[in-house]
DNA sequence: AAGGCTATGTTGACAGTGTCAAGATAAAAC
DNA sequence: GTTTTATCTTGACACTGTCAACATAGCCTT
């Protein structure tokens, strides 16, 4: 197996597909990722990457499975600042949320998009990765509400949804180009902050 | 043109193409969609509808217009309640939109998905029914703001872009069944609606 | 070492898709 | 009545995901 390119077997066929599935996804966008052309990337015929995936879902499910990682290690790298103030990270937290979405739009829309999500289409792996990166949102939404910056009168999983919702809105928005252009993130990503602790700021 | 059926020519196929594609938008969705099949459900063959629509995007562009206008309707029917409090009306308007979006699930992701906005594929026949209902979410929250009700300090059209973002991102939520399911609609509403109204509740 | 098992790769095929080009038909305009 | 114009038709092309059948090669057991 000294000659990967030439052999029969391609080797690592499975991370070379995530890898150029990637690569294409950022540049030309979810919609023009197809099979048959990462497969010619990877050099290998069209029918093998269903050795590795079930179907083409499963293959953007795993890439999706890599987005929700990085994010979840991203988000717990800015929550757990102990040298910053909740309240300097939780405005951190929604900026980088922003961000994220506005630097890696497809990306963010391969997560968060209909495209593996609908009809029980997630992969088991995907939801093993995704489902903790959600409840973390449930666990920092708890911190801030006994920090005093979010309000404490309500539930926490429902008060997590609503803020993440929140974020989740906004990045689409500026994702799908609506009403709402790239020059206006840090004025909206404070607007939010500022409206979710507005009554804990005037105390 | 007594028989439309058999004649050679449909009669009013613009029409029955959007009639069949909505109908079958709300069973099937999105996805589904195809011209061909819209061709063979109107009677006609495939490339009838590119006498028409220039091209598919233009055909949802459409039918994605029809239920912008419908949905401006309905919030101004909302909004103009004379009879009821601004604070009741803002949040009937809150259930309203996510009650709207749960409800047709695949007629709010073609109007709000980047199917027909991404790389300003939008028809100007949809910008000038959409634009107007964007623009009516910051004539409310400006007049929401003015009765107390949302924080004055705030730019309007930044203040319409996170509420509007934040009923967005909760639909989306729910319709993609990420992380939230259907049983808590109301709660999320209400979670949402105090949320934004904390501060003016208390006074 | 020989043989078989299994993982992985291949070509061929099928039913779909959106869309263009060129020609047919009917209605409307002159 | 003729010509223009709108509308509809068939034919074709380049794609797509996916299945079935077959080929290869590395590994495991004997």
């Amino acid at each position: 197996m000294a000659n990967a390119v030439q052999s029969y077997h391609h080797g690592d066929l499975r991370s070379a597909l995530i890898e150029a599935a990637t690569a294409r996804l950022s540049e030309y966008g979810v919609d023009s990722l197809s099979l048959r052309k990462l497969a010619e990337d990877a050099g290998v015929s069209r029918t093998a990457p269903y050795h590795h995936f079930k179907d083409k879902s499963a293959l953007l499910s795993a890439i999706a499975a890599k987005g929700f990682s990085d994010w979840h290690t991203a988000a717990k790298r800015i929550f757990e600042q102990e040298n910053k103030t909740p309240q300097a990270r939780f405005r951190e937290f929604v900026h980088e949320y922003i961000g994220y979405a506005a630097d890696n739009p497809e990306m963010y829309e391969l997560m968060f998009g209909r495209t593996i999500w609908q009809n029980q289409a997630a992969t088991n792996d995907l939801k093993e990765v995704a489902f903790p990166c959600f409840q973390f949102q449930v666990t920092m939404t708890r911190y801030w509400q006994d920090k005093g910056l979010l309000p404490n009168n309500q539930d926490a999983l429902r008060l997590a949804q609503v803020t993440w919702g929140t974020l989740h809105g906004i990045a689409r928005l500026l994702i799908d180009g609506i009403y709402a252009d790239s020059s206006h993130i840090e004025e909206m990503c404070d607007c939010a902050a500022d409206l979710f602790m507005q009554k804990q700021m005037d105390a």
